[in-house]
Parts: structure tokens; C-alpha cells; sequence
DNA sequence: CATAGCTACTTTGCAATGTCAAGTAGTGAT
DNA sequence: ATCACTACTTGACATTGCAAAGTAGCTATG
């Protein structure tokens, strides 16, 4: 990407967002996320927030062989991660309303 | 701010557009955030950024005696930072469309 | 006069997070 | 056999916001 910054924060929250909408793996939030502008993010960037999220119990994982490649991990949303979820996105309309008034938008 | 990650990359820009606005000092520009909604934005997290914005040259320093305290440093936007402030506008609007339809907002 | 409170800017140490680059691995096509 | 695509991992790195503490000048309160 190339606005690096403005990615901090909005991307865990955007990640959740997606696995929120039904069981998904990694590389298939990917392309989700390409298809809805984010294009250029590096599997770099994707998998530690991944990782993140599941380390923080709001994702569960379950494993499954891929017919096209290596074992896939698949994810769903759990209950601490709707909650989160929630909250984030107050926050994020609360916070991007604020940015949009300063900005003049 | 309780959501210190979804403030980096955004305050930058929101501090110099309120530069752009015209001439100001950091304590008043603390003020300014704060009646626009970041309450709780420290001091030390405000002035760095302001020192960030010099060094890039997007704003121009102006030091001058205070009537109620020590001397404040008055900035004011230059042409590189108008170009910058243009361009991240840019960037936020995109990121903020993508985000929201991701978010469902 | 001393203390507190406001204005105003600085500095240090820290934690969170996105990026780049490289690596590992399985499958199928040329 | 090499390439391309799928799929996940890891490490070093830079940026940036934050908390806490410090410096400093002025005013008012007692």
C-alpha cells in the first residue's frame, strides 16, 4: 500500500470484518480484500494480523487440505471477536466523522 | 484517545489541516482537536508530530513571546505542505470508502 | 511570599502494527 | 524439469501514538 500509515489500525478491524461475513483462510481474505480496493497488501501483512486475531480469541481456527495447494487454515468469527468487532466499528465511525469534519470532506 | 492505533497515520493530516487553516501555535491547535472530538490527545503525542511536519518542511516556524506563558511557535503551511495535505486527503477518502464498505457503514 | 494552576514546549522510553523480503510447501501445466 | 499458482511463515525494520516526567513563564489565591 501505499498510504502504510493510514492502514494501522483499520486492517485488524477490516480482516475480522471479513472473516465476520462467513469461514474463510488466509489467502482467500487476500483477494477479498484486493476485490474491495486494498490492493498491493503483502501476505506479509495479512498472516501476523491473522495470527493476531486468533491469539486474541476473536477468530477460531480449524484446518482442512486445500485440492490446490497446501493445508489451508480456515476461520470463523467467535463470540469475543462480534463484540470486538462492534466496538471497533464504533469507533472507527466515531473517529473517521471527527478526521472527515477536520479535513473538510 | 482509547483507540491509540486508528489515531496513527490520521493525525498527522488532521494536524496540518488545521495548520492550513491558518497561523497557530501547538497548545492552540491541542484546543482545537479537542473541540473537534480527539479529546484526551496528550502533549506528548501532539508536539512531535508538529516536529515531524517541520522537518518534512510542510509547515514554516515562527517563534514569538507569549501574554500568558513561555514562547510559542507559530506555524504556518507551505507549499509543500499544502501539496501533502492535498495528497493525503486523497489517500484518507479512498481508504475511508473502502473501510466503510468492508465495515458496512 | 508561597503555593497552586494555567499556559507552552521538550524529552525519553515503550508498544503496536504494517511492510519488505525471503523462505517453505503442495499441486498442476508446459 | 521448470514455471506458476496456491498457501502459510518468519525476521528485521520503520513509523508512529502514548504515558510520564521535566522545564519554564505568568497569574491569582491565601
Amino acid at each position: 500500500m501505499e498510504d502504510t500509515q493510514l492502514m494501522k489500525g483499520i486492517l485488524e478491524g477490516c480482516v475480522l470484518a471479513v472473516i465476520s461475513k462467513g469461514e474463510t483462510y488466509g489467502y482467500e481474505i487476500l483477494q477479498e480484500l484486493s476485490e474491495y480496493g486494498f490492493q498491493d497488501l503483502g501476505e506479509g501483512t495479512m498472516y501476523p494480523v491473522i495470527t493476531r486475531l486468533e491469539k486474541k480469541g476473536y477468530i477460531l481456527c480449524r484446518k482442512e487440505k486445500s485440492p490446490l495447494g497446501p493445508i489451508r487454515k480456515y476461520y470463523v468469527i467467535s463470540e469475543n471477536g462480534i463484540v470486538y468487532l462492534n466496538a471497533f466499528k464504533e469507533s472507527y465511525k466515531r473517529i473517521a466523522e471527527v478526521a472527515s469534519a477536520i479535513l473538510d470532506l
